[in-house]
DNA sequence: TGATGGACCGAAAACCTTTTCGGTAGTTTT
DNA sequence: AAAACTACCGAAAAGGTTTTCGGTCCATCA
């Protein structure tokens, strides 16, 4: 009779032909194989020879089925393709891989009809708990299935504050921003943002009006907002330069508005950082080190965001539960559009 | 006594909840929910309810132990902070997800004994088969370990003409943008490309010479190898033009270095397209359309391609294994930068 | 009326591993 | 010498589902 598992090869070793080849039971080739004490070293020795031979592998569904939990979690984007995601995912990818613990890679693409089927397939599977990962800083309702298992929302953060969420600190950015542009004797500083509808935007925003106001200076000009877009960047910076020429640093919403205030300030006849600093957000590499000058930017540290998602994940799995939002904070990365000497 | 999922809540309903809570027994109750024949619409009808009420999901680990296959594949990319890796990763995703598999993401970071580590505990794991995903289109070596699944190596192909592997058709791309630029009546074309060890930057070398010669055209210049970033880009365009004033049409390694090409030029007062054509590969979008102009780009197909990965698995799953390379087309999108009028 | 068949249901085996518990043999203690 | 340990090993149950096979009941046919 062939076997499910089709015309490869033979059926792959399981513990009972092992236990059959070393010449002992079932139960004592698990224990030997699994360290267990209470087993001759001879026997154990024996056992993984056999097993070794047989290129034995055990089968994790039994011994899930067995154990109660997987050793599986979910994680669960909401929309992969964007900037953000990939750098979370592999933040937490990194956490689980060193153990044992395998993750389930789901994208749901925007659609709530998606996420559930996946929410559903992972609660199917066993999963120990569930990241979801939101794609941009904005709240977003709260799985729609009830799961039993506990569940982390990494950069955007639930709706729901009595689950746990872990965000970038982007107060803390835009703060970080003019504190950096201060302490390299910036006085005129304007604020060319991005979307207004995301409150990663408004949050720099009050960041930036925050650390503004105690080191005892005037924004230049109000806040521009826009779009997360070259284009914008340019727009924005001539505005800038035409109603505020006095102007010697631009905070900028994202990297890719950055890249539109440089071009647009170059063409002006205005260098930078002599005449003018610029300071972008996210740090897209990409985007930060091929422009001219290369552009400082604040990193808002995904991967380790990722990373302490999973491990709040690993702490939720053995019962210890936080509860709200967590901030974590951004980091600035130094570059020549900002630094004068040197 | 507590149970091995921890205090979250109930136990989690099992099927023979279910069939008690309908009165039934636990085979038929199965067959019920599995739309097998032979169960009265009465008692099927009892079942579905019961299973509502309980919230009932079935356990895969215990359905994928005694089918033999676990319903999931694995996804090892050999390093996830790469551009190209994420695309292929949505396709193939996206290909499975549709249906009834579930997708474990590996990242073996470039690292040989990760990358063996995530492998056993797919072997483990008893996934169904295994997506390769390489960083670069250099043929990388095999799987060290011998896993009886199918295994579809996706953007490297693999070392061995024994595997099947999916890639994207680079020569062809090469020929693509000469035949592009031919068309536009560009005459003067010089190539300006990246990394020279890359089989990528190679192959679409061999193309672009090969359309060529086919248009009875003399390449502008030897082709200039450099790296993938925008200074290069802008080093190589100013000592093109010094060298070869007369070039109408530059291809580029990828975007990056068309973005740099993009910036040398303008300062050297070409206007593109009007002077001079400029094209990239990668279609990497913010760096296309962010650029002025908008930048015509090579795009690879990634998530086609790694749809295509998908889908050879599956029929490698269902025993029909296809060996050998196969390459897959690339797509030309057009944009204002290679375009004269409109 | 007896036989045949079909519709429906349930018992039990199978998948593979881990753990518990009981058993055997040999060694030490009193 | 009897009793109590210790070290080691194996039988069996458990985990949840699917499938096979046998059984019951009722309707139909001759």
């Amino acid at each position: 009779m062939t076997r499910p598992t089709g015309s490869r090869g033979a059926r792959t070793a399981t513990l009972s032909d092992v236990a059959k080849l070393a010449g002992v039971s079932v139960s004592t080739a698990s224990k030997a194989l699994n360290g267990r004490n209470h087993v001759h070293s001879q026997t154990r020795e024996r056992v993984f020879e056999a097993a070794a031979q047989l290129q034995f592998s055990p089968n994790s569904l039994a011994r899930g089925l067995l154990a109660g939990r997987s050793g599986t979690v979910g994680l669960l984007t909401t929309d992969l393709s964007g900037r953000f995601s990939l750098p979370i995912l592999m933040g937490a990818e990194d956490a689980f891989g060193a153990g044992q613990v395998s993750v389930f890679l789901c994208d749901a693409r925007g659609d709530a009809i998606r996420e559930r089927h996946h929410v559903q397939a992972l609660v199917s599977r066993r999963v120990d708990g569930l990241i979801v990962v939101g794609s941009s800083t904005d709240p977003r309702p709260k799985l729609a299935d009830r799961v039993d298992v506990p569940v982390v929302y990494a950069y955007a953060p639930s709706e729901d504050p009595e689950d746990q969420s872990i965000v970038p600190d982007n107060v803390g950015a835009g703060r970080m921003a003019i504190e950096h542009l201060v302490a390299c004797g910036r006085t005129r500083i304007a604020h060319i943002s991005g979307d207004r509808h995301y409150s990663a935007a408004r949050d720099r925003d009050v960041g930036a009006t925050e650390a503004l106001t105690e080191a005892g200076l005037e924004p230049v000009g109000e806040v521009a907002y826009g779009s997360w877009t070259e284009s914008w960047g340019r727009a924005a910076a001539a505005m800038l330069i035409d109603r505020h020429p006095e102007v010697d640093a631009v905070v900028c919403g994202n990297d890719q508005v950055a890249r539109g205030v440089l071009d647009t300030l170059r063409e002006h006849g205005r260098t930078v950082p002599e005449d003018v600093a610029v300071l972008g957000f996210d740090n897209w590499e990409v985007l930060t080190t091929g422009s001219r000058p290369q552009l400082t930017s604040v990193d808002p540290n995904l991967e380790e965001l990722g990373r302490a998602a999973a491990r709040a994940l690993f702490d939720a799995i053995d019962d210890e539960h936080d509860r709200g939002v967590r901030t974590l904070p951004c980091r600035l990365v130094i570059r020549e559009s900002t630094v004068r000497d040197r």
